[in-house]
DNA sequence: TCTCCACAGGAAATTGGGGGTT
DNA sequence: AACCCCCAATTTCCTGTGGAGA
């Protein structure tokens, strides 16, 4: 049986590799020191009894934006606090909340919060105006400063009046200041123009991370977490040493995967540990480049598998269609043939039957999500034009994840069980 | 080169379900 | 309970189109 010691031979603060801010917060982004010095001239009124300028901030996922605002509003607070300046810091999820209207209930029950402490019920079942209204009337009751965070606002879609509204609060008691901070950056463009104006003034860039830049962050990192681990290095560049556990190509690897497609440093350290528990896993002594690799090809089929389970009933049928056309090596398939085998696999499962143009929104929803190819092609004369659809992924995998609905797996084990026979 | 047509897919209308208020 | 509003999914309506065959 394992042991629960041999863990410690690895590890010395296994947190310090979560990907999750919530596990494992960096005391200081150096990476990201250009964006939080733009976010403090934002804030510095404050210190000086003044408004703090309204921000936005703009930049793909895990590139250090919630954590840097979060570092840079603490700081302040701190300060605040002990030089007893009157400051308030609200934080809005909007995650999750698909509405302007969501994300001003949750904004007036965090004022309200800071009134009369954890615990308030979100207000429910008032017009917008009323709410926006009350989230006004607590503000002046707080008073001071107060600093609203709005994190995801590309949550919110469309509907942005709560950031037309926000920034043009006029308040006796209080000086208000909001921090916008969005993953999509088409969000800026969609914003009603008025908006882009009051809040955009200052627009903060969280460009993706590079190679190099990923490389100091895993590494700093792997420092912390694991056993016998050493980087050599001055603020600038960390470069791997005696490095117990980790060969020294592992963390520059990790670092060009990440950065080859997103700069996300949170892929890159998903990786990262992933590579380590592999090794572990396989009872290596240290990790090599083949674990950061068959990590990877790991993530990736997860990441597929994961996207297929997600679909609607509607949608894996689609995908089971073309599943079932790549097996039989009639790939690339045509959206008439798919749709007739949909009607078949419908009427046995007893499922909805949808008429074609739907279930070609289907197929497309799955070239999205990158489950299927499409290409068009003319048929010829008095035959008109048509879409064939290939498999992006293996048949395999796509049969297990498939199978894994309830509604579906009979049909699946039909399918696959047909396709043993005739190949015998 | 032009034609022809079955399919492609955007726009608008419809449906259906969940939330709320009165 | 009756009603309204909102949203997403689906259907209906419609115009656009590739390329083999005339």
């Amino acid at each position: 049986m394992r042991t629960f010691d041999e863990a410690d031979k690895l590890y010395d603060d296994i947190d310090a590799l979560e990907p999750d801010t919530e596990t494992y917060r960096p005391k200081d982004l150096p990476e990201r020191e250009d964006e939080l010095d733009e976010l403090h001239s934002a804030l510095e009124p404050i210190a000086r009894g003044g408004t703090p300028r309204d921000v936005l901030i703009y930049g793909p996922t895990g590139q250090g934006k919630t954590h840097g605002v979060k570092l840079k509003t603490d700081q302040l607070q701190e300060w605040a606090d002990r030089n007893d300046v009157d400051l308030t810091t609200v934080n809005v999820q909007c995650k999750g909340s698909d509405k302007s209207y969501n994300v001003l209930t949750l904004l007036v029950k965090q004022l309200r919060e800071v009134r009369f402490g954890p615990g308030v019920d979100k207000p429910v079942g008032h017009q917008r105006k009323t709410l926006v209204e009350m989230a006004f009337e607590e503000m002046e009751e707080i008073g001071g400063t107060i600093l609203v965070v709005l994190d995801e606002i590309d949550a919110i879609g469309e509907d942005d009046y709560i950031l037309y509204e926000l920034p043009r609060a006029n308040l006796d008691d209080a000086k208000l200041g909001v921090i916008g901070i969005t993953n999509d950056l088409q969000f800026r463009d969609n914003l009603d123009a008025d908006v882009r104006s009051s809040l955009g003034k200052r627009e903060i860039t969280f460009h993706p991370y590079d190679a190099n830049q990923l490389k100091n962050i895993l590494a700093r990192r792997a420092v912390k977490a694991l056993r016998d681990t050493e980087f050599e290095g001055s603020e600038e560049k960390f470069t791997a040493l005696e490095s117990g556990v980790l060969k020294d190509d592992v963390i520059p690897l990790c670092a060009a995967f990440a950065a080859q497609d997103t700069g996300d440093a949170r892929q890159g350290l998903r990786l990262l540990s992933r590579s380590v528990e592999l090794s572990k896993k396989e009872n290596d002594e240290i990790v090599t480049e083949s674990h950061v690799r068959k990590a990877k090809a790991g993530i990736e089929r997860d990441r597929v598998g994961q996207s297929i389970r997600a679909e609607t009933t509607q949608r894996k049928l689609a995908l089971l269609t073309v599943v079932e056309a790549a097996e039989n090596g009639e790939t690339p398939a045509e959206t008439s043939d798919l749709y007739e085998k949909y009607s078949d696999y419908c009427e046995a499962i007893d499922a909805d039957n949808y008429i074609d143009h739907t279930f070609r929104e289907k197929l497309n929803d799955l070239e999205h999500s990158g489950l299927l190819e499409k290409n068009r092609t003319g048929r010829g004369h008095g035959k008109g034009m048509t879409n064939t659809y290939d498999l992006q992924v293996s048949t395999e995998t796509a049969f297990e994840n498939l199978s894994a609905d309830g509604r579906l797996s009979k049909l699946v084990e039909n399918i696959r069980s047909d396709r043993r026979q005739s190949t015998l």
